[in-house]
DNA sequence: CTATAGATGCCCT
DNA sequence: GGGCATCTATAGC
């Protein structure tokens, strides 16, 4: 055999991904994210629900941009940000109601020669991943990832599990860079991980 | 370290 | 036209 000896990864149960979305958030964290050679490990995340969530892009309905957030646990959300940069969601919820986490940090795993490749601005590495349309960046996430399904193996872009559980205290801050509900406690970092972001909740 | 402007696309009023 | 679930370069302390 001889063969080299590979990490416990598996993919995730999509039950994992069913309830409310601020309490499915910090499951996410610490799940692995992997993008053809490229790995990230999910170190911050917000949720975002339906029409109850005003800072939510599915709060007034369904629109060609924010459809996949309606589909049902599992999915990949990829939208446009300001125009210029991708920023990626993990549906969550039942077909039919809006619900997303999206990842705002990864610390990388594999492929990280590939990373600095795709993000020549960031000088250090722990720039590499330290934001939603960074992380897109690094990991080669684009418009053609939006609605791939996450827990299938053979799918461009997959949720891993390789273990790790979700830390038992998750930091809980508001949202960043939202102007409406900025009070909900619904950013969830690893405590201490050097690739949180550096955004600061709204309304602070 | 903080503050600010500018790049740019899509959805809303 | 205005407002973003952002990032970067630049200016100033």
């Amino acid at each position: 055999m001889n063969r080299a000896v590979q990490p416990w990864r598996r993919t995730p149960s999509r039950d994992l991904l069913v309830g409310s979305v601020h309490e499915v958030a910090p499951r996410v964290l610490n799940l692995l994210l992997q993008v053809r050679g490229r790995v990230g490990r999910i170190v911050e995340v917000e949720a975002y629900g339906g029409a109850d969530d005003p800072a939510s892009h599915a709060a007034r309905g369904p629109t060609t941009r924010n459809s996949t957030m309606f589909a049902s646990a599992g999915l990949l959300y990829v939208y446009r940000s300001y125009g210029l940069h991708w920023c990626a969601n993990v549906v969550t919820g039942v077909e039919g109601e809006a619900s997303a986490v999206l990842v705002r940090a990864v610390e990388p795993v594999d492929g990280v020669e590939q990373m600095r490749r795709d993000r020549p601005r960031a000088r250090r590495d722990a720039d590499l991943t330290n934001g939603p349309g960074k992380l897109c960046a690094a990991l080669g996430i684009h418009a053609g990832h939006d609605g791939v399904d996450l827990l299938d193996p053979s799918a461009a872009a997959v949720l891993l599990d390789d273990g790790i559980p979700p830390p038992r205290r998750p930091e809980v801050t508001g949202r960043v860079g939202i102007s409406k509900a900025v009070g909900r406690p619904w950013r969830f970092c690893v405590p201490g991980n050097p690739w949180v972001s550096s955004g600061r909740p709204s309304g602070d």
